[in-house]
DNA sequence: ACTACGGTTGAATCCTGAA
DNA sequence: GTTCAGGATTCAACCGTAG
């Protein structure tokens, strides 16, 4: 399949035409299994479909596990809902490094009276094989505000995964993301020199995705 | 058994004892499974037998559960290594509400090549039956430093214990930590006015807690 | 029993208009 | 153009009630 390039297509389909050990690096945002619909902003956005449904992640995983090259990282993004499963599923076929901590600026809504305030999100820190980290330690505890435009229901920073692209991968390698949404990573691939790849199944959210990264062919890509 | 007290005893023995619904809430930190010892500690500290066997977990919950009163909450440390386990056990008989993240001052050693630095903990939120939170909401985030003394390899700040009294008991409540270690639930109970009982098996931690505690007695429980 | 829908906290951030 | 104050907006939900 051709590089620089997001595939209006399921993930599942999209991977299996890619080669054995043909990827760099993965870094994705799946849906988390909680079948999300925020009630103010429901006319922004269409829902995610069956969202509630994770049947599609041993498949996924060891796809994933077949196209990354040997030592390399993966990072999938989840909620703490399901994240019981979501480590199993990974540990039975990678080394499950770390849980890294996206704390947001601010909180979400929830049960207001019985519950503390939701102001994070995890990153699977995944590993095949043996990888070292781009420059110096970092804490796994990662602090990015949810700012900027809002293209996705979901979206996250630019800041925050261009700051994994950096830690763990190098100029012309090239990046996976089989859940593109609103395409925050290839964005982030094209600003910072990377190859990119990735599926996204809506529409409307692959339609995004083209346009914003038009958007960075006129900027300047300060960030190489 | 006796109120305001701390039992040297395996807490699997001392739980039998307790009667039915008799606990308002249990604060715990129980060993994390990862059977880990840093030279650091290795001089000054003893070393916990058995750390990698988790087959107390499920006997440990279920004996929870039953000395719990209904409509109460469960706090219970975690690491992420053996999360999913955690998770999966706790889910069996309880609501997993949240999962807090302690957020430290600095980090702590491990793979300083190939891996973020870790700088949290986790908490799990846990409920039996329905129970509001005291006060105004709060975020599942919780920053604070690590103590000054080290009592205990794996101490818990004062504070945060403090915080979690505040949120989830009254004046009087009887609160429960099974896993004793240098007495920080029970310090925190009796500033705070609440009643406690507890286990722990190790001599020289049981010691520990027991000095403790009658420093507090001395002081002024600046904290009611 | 189930489903659908309305209502809601608090704090960081963004927006707008005035000084 | 710049700053600042104050109002508006936003937030990977969940409870309770109505139908």
């Amino acid at each position: 399949m051709e590089l620089n390039k997001i595939y209006n297509m399921d993930c599942l389909e999209g991977l299996k035409k890619l080669e054995d050990n043909s990827i760099d690096l993965i870094v994705t945002d799946p849906p988390y299994g909680m079948d999300f619909q925020s009630n103010y902003r429901k006319e922004k956005h269409i829902k995610i479909e069956n969202d509630k449904d994770l049947s599609w992640l041993p498949t996924f995983l060891n796809q994933c596990n077949r196209v990354l090259k040997d030592n390399s990282h993966f990072y999938m993004c989840s909620s703490f809902h399901n994240l019981d499963y979501f480590m199993q599923e990974v540990k039975k076929i990678f080394e499950l490094k770390n849980i890294l901590v996206w704390v947001k600026n601010n909180t979400s809504m929830g049960d207001l009276e019985g519950d503390y305030a939701p102001q994070y999100e995890f990153i699977l820190f995944i590993q095949k094989g043996r990888k070292k980290l781009n420059g110096t330690r970092k804490s796994n505890v990662l602090k990015y505000s949810r700012t900027g435009n809002k293209y996705h229901p979901t979206e996250k920073p630019l800041e925050l995964i261009r700051f994994l692209l950096r830690n763990s991968s190098s100029k012309d390698d090239v990046v996976l993301d089989p859940f593109m949404g609103s395409g925050t990573t290839a964005v982030a691939c094209k600003e910072l020199d990377r190859k990119f790849i990735g599926y996204e199944l809506e529409e409307e959210h692959f339609l995004t995705s083209e346009k914003r990264l038009n958007k960075v062919n006129k900027s300047l890509k300060i960030f190489t």
